[in-house]
DNA sequence: ATTAATTATTTACCACTGTTTATTAAACAA
DNA sequence: TTGTTTAATAAACAGTGGTAAATAATTAAT
């Protein structure tokens, strides 16, 4: 007798064709453009249709956001396999991280923009951000392992991270206007997170580190 | 004959009002809370009054976020003045810009946030920027001279600023979610930062410098 | 095929926003 | 008073997120 329900198959079609006529806007256009007429006009339509596949805009936004930081994380998580070499490991992984915001800064941004809501919040979010994160802490830990770093490994990775996102926050929404930009600083935050130091760098050398060798217990 | 045209500080008090209107709003409720009905309705006044001060509300906003600026600024400056001991004057830099971001974490996400305009758009704003980011070069190189650290004063402010600012900025959004809060990784990051280690954190060490005592040139 | 039930979708609204335009009020000089 | 100029307000517009009523579509039993 009854019309049949929407399935979980249908349902998550739409809501996939949503999100990225959502993300396809706001690429294009910024997050005002984001409208839920807007997207029904691209993907014609009506647009109270969007409400039967999401409570409301921000819960379309929370999946858009969702989808980018699983985007991200992949993206990292792909160009930082384990190698012999532990330092190349945790270099290539921070320029991953930078590359993705370098190449997607809107994507970057709407991940981690500070008006977004927390992210324990958000189940699937938080668990692309912990795949992410504890990669990292797997990589800190195996330096450590091979005596490459000294410390606690989660602790390091929180250094790590809020330096490179500190760095790449500055840089997505046009923050670095005090003489040196991202190109500029990478090298040198890399060099000074790793305790490494580059020949081409000794022109304007930056190692804060003095007698930081740590010893332990 | 004609009526008088508002004075420059006519116009500069009733500037002063609705933006102090508007920061008490967007203090106790947030971005959203912010319109002009709201502020007029505060300030007893007809909504469309503000178009004579302000040419809309972005131009608003904007002020406020200067006045922001200005007060971090200044509250850095005071809490770091010159001293013998150059390690805990830059110490007392970063954990007075810390110590901002905790006590007013509204104003800190207002002034940084990415979706705000670059702050080259605004010379008011960049000048107080530039202000605090010029007093922490010549913090660097005052270390630099005194032999406390080595590089490029610039650089190594960037390098700072960066690293603090992520980690307020994770902060204040709520996203340090991996087991870490801020209280946590302060003295960790401060001691990073700046080549020290502290005998309390012995138990989890964190320095990642290895031999990164630089050989200038 | 028809019908009745049930769901999906759309249409018509609502309150609210930033902003513009028309109107009114206020201040001053002749 | 009158005329002129400006400040301030009121009215209105397009556009927003969101809701409720109305319509269309789909199914199973008759």
């Amino acid at each position: 007798m009854p019309r049949a329900a929407l399935t979980d198959l249908e349902l998550e079609t739409t809501r996939r064709r949503l999100s990225a006529a959502a993300l396809a806007i706001y690429r294009e256009e910024g997050q005002e453009a984001v409208t839920f007429r807007r997207i029904a006009e691209a993907l014609r339509i009506s647009h109270t249709r969007a409400y039967r596949y999401f409570d409301n805009k921000d819960a379309l936004m929370a999946r858009v956001r969702v989808e980018a930081m699983q985007r991200l994380s992949e993206h990292v998580l792909r160009r930082s396999p384990t190698q012999p070499d532990i330092l190349k490991q945790m270099r290539d992984t921070i320029l991953a991280f930078v590359e993705f915001g370098r190449a997607h800064p809107q994507d970057y941004l709407l991940i981690f923009a500070s008006h977004q809501p927390a992210p324990t919040l958000f189940p699937e979010l938080l668990a692309a951000r912990r795949a992410l994160f504890d990669h990292a802490v797997g990589i800190a830990q195996r330096a450590i392992d091979h005596g490459v770093i000294d410390g606690d490994a989660r602790r390091f990775a929180h250094i790590v991270w809020s330096q490179v996102h500190g760095l790449m926050t500055l840089h997505t929404a046009n923050q670095l206007v005090h003489g040196y930009d991202l190109d500029a600083l990478v090298p040198t935050m890399i060099d000074h997170l790793l305790g490494t130091r580059r020949a081409d760098d000794a022109a304007t050398p930056i190692t804060a580190s003095r007698g930081a060798r740590a010893t332990r217990g």
